[in-house]
RNA sequence: CGGGAUGUAGCGCAGCCUGGCUAGCGUACCUGCAUGGGGUGCAGGUGGUCGGAGGUUCGAAUCCUCUCAUCCCGACCA
């Protein structure tokens, strides 16, 4: 057991905080809730853009970059949109040595500037859709600042789509939610119910919002991206409008969609354990290191370490990537070495030793110590392929187990106070709903806090209300949210 | 922003109540020797204007006021 590490069964926030820092993913920032994030958590980042951003390409969506700084104006042009950011954002007042005539926001998200320009950009029928994604860092101050959670400035990725017809833009996010559960599901290993969001839970402008919601190994919940549809509200405050077939003037419909850093604090809270970070392979920056191990120390610099360089090499080329590092902290003791590896989440460790170098062999040790196998050099590129891709779906359907083992349907108030009262998080409860968003309220203030993550999409059967006893409700995942 | 707590070496802490020699301990770090396949052992050493500002006092890590930051519990959110 790691010492510098508190056991998540004494104190889950701590745990977190520990993993975090004894993995060098982030440190805290001199300025309030912002984080720097290290080269190992942006290794981390770096992966889950290659792959998303691959996804959104396949998809037919095409990168830009918009201004990090908003004319107020263009805040207050959507009503619910400012009422939702407004406490939330930092504006600049002064530059260049004096007070700005109009104060600038600092992006907490872009609908207002990418919609003042897609108005300047959409005449024509022909010149819809839209499909632009931008990467990019956004502020918004919280109150309560958790690294990758919730940080004042955190980095991000924004598809924003405007459309000519509302099926389009509806199919539109339905589509990118797909993306999002996919990439989730076989990247991150994390096991994603998505679905509609309540009234309660929508963002800031939008008709509708939808969510991917993952449970983190506390029984709590995270949503880890999320898809909306804008109908033609910011088409409206913006006058986004073009001319259809007939010459007639209509307003566009738009959607919008966003993951971000968090979902490193997702792969953190639903894999590590109390040793440290445990990484999907597929987005661990280091996914296998292989360790040359000698007392002799020409032996180490004429032979072992050329071998390892050469293997690694071997193994990059045979994954297709970078991911393939060779330790060359030779001066540390070889348990060092091994718990250096296993606390920032490396899955693969190879040993080469004397011992294997003399037959020509390598030792491939999981992280977790939990399996030991020796192969020749040969073989090892196609089986280290194996044990990641072992690794990466032992993991996903770890994820999947513990969240199944934390559902439970629930069929009225009383059974779901008990749910959510028993544990100190309790997890997914189950339950049909059809009720006022001051009924969800209620069930939240009654619960300690359970509020309804999503209803999922999947999921097409009608039922009772668990609160107002009417039939034909949808079904809805309940649940104590981070 | 409300309730609670904490700021002393990179990290973790003691000292504060009851003011007083040169501010300690563990760990990390550096050096040496021995070691070496899941956090090595021994010996020696480097490193702190005690979060910041002001006040009380002959004298402040210690008492008082203000301030900043962090953590925990709420409200808010990707």
């Amino acid at each position: 057991m790691a010492k510098n590490i508190t056991p998540k069964e004494k104190n889950y926030s701590q745990w977190y905080q520990d993993v975090i820092r004894a993995a060098e993913l982030a440190d805290n920032a001199p300025v309030r809730g912002c984080m720097v994030v290290r080269p190992n958590g942006y290794g981390i980042w770096e992966n889950i853009q290659a792959v998303f951003d691959r996804a959104f390409k396949e998809t037919g969506h095409v990168n830009a970059y918009f201004p990090l700084l908003i004319p107020n104006s263009f805040m207050e042009k959507e009503a619910q949109h400012v009422e939702g950011f407004a406490p939330e954002c930092a504006v600049v007042t002064r530059a260049g040595g004096s007070e700005l005539e109009e104060p600038y926001v600092i992006r907490p998200t872009s609908e207002t500037v990418i919609g003042y320009m897609y108005s300047q950009w959409v005449q024509s029928w022909r010149d819809l859709p839209i499909l632009i994604n931008q990467w990019c860092n956004v502020m918004r101050w919280e109150k309560r600042p958790r690294l990758f959670l919730r940080t004042s400035e955190f980095l991000w990725q924004e598809g924003h789509t405007a459309h000519a017809t509302r099926e389009e833009a509806l199919a539109e996010t339905m589509l990118m939610l797909d993306v999002y559960r996919r990439m989730m599901q076989e990247n991150l290993a994390l096991p994603v119910i998505h679905g509609e969001k309540s009234m309660n839970e929508r963002f800031p402008g939008a008709d509708n919002t939808f969510s991917c919601e993952a449970m983190m190994s506390d029984g709590k919940a995270l949503q880890a991206g999320t898809s909306h549809f804008l109908g033609q509200n910011f088409a409206k405050a913006f006058d986004i409008t073009y001319q259809d077939k007939n010459g007639k003037i209509e307003y566009a419909w738009t959607t919008s969609w966003g993951t971000s850093t968090r979902m490193i604090g997702a792969i953190i809270m639903t894999h590590s354990d109390n040793d440290g970070l445990v990484l999907p392979p597929r987005v661990a920056p280091v996914k296998a290191a292989i360790i040359p191990i000698s007392s002799d120390e020409a032996k180490l610099s004429d032979s072992l370490a050329p071998t390892a360089m050469k293997l690694s090499n071997e193994l990059n080329a045979a994954l297709g990537c970078l991911g393939v590092a060779v330790d060359r902290q030779f001066h540390m003791r070889p348990g060092d070495r091994f718990f250096h590896h296993l606390q920032r989440g490396v899955p693969l460790r190879i040993e080469l030793g004397e011992r294997e170098f003399d037959e020509s062999r390598v030792t491939i040790v999981r992280r977790d110590n939990s399996k030991k196998e020796q192969v020749s050099f040969d073989a090892a590129p196609a089986r280290v392929k194996e044990l990641l891709d072992d690794i990466q779906k032992n993991m996903y359907d770890k994820a999947l187990a513990f969240r199944e083992q934390n559902t439970r349907d629930v069929s009225s108030l009383d059974e779901m106070k008990d749910f959510f009262r028993k544990n100190t998080n309790g997890g997914f409860a189950r339950a049909y709903f059809d009720g006022s968003p001051d009924d969800e309220k209620d069930i939240k203030d009654s619960t300690g806090g359970a509020t309804i993550r999503c209803m999922p999409t999947e999921d097409e059967s009608r039922g009772k209300c668990v609160y107002t006893g009417k039939e034909g409700a949808r079904r809805c995942i309940f649940a104590k949210a981070y």
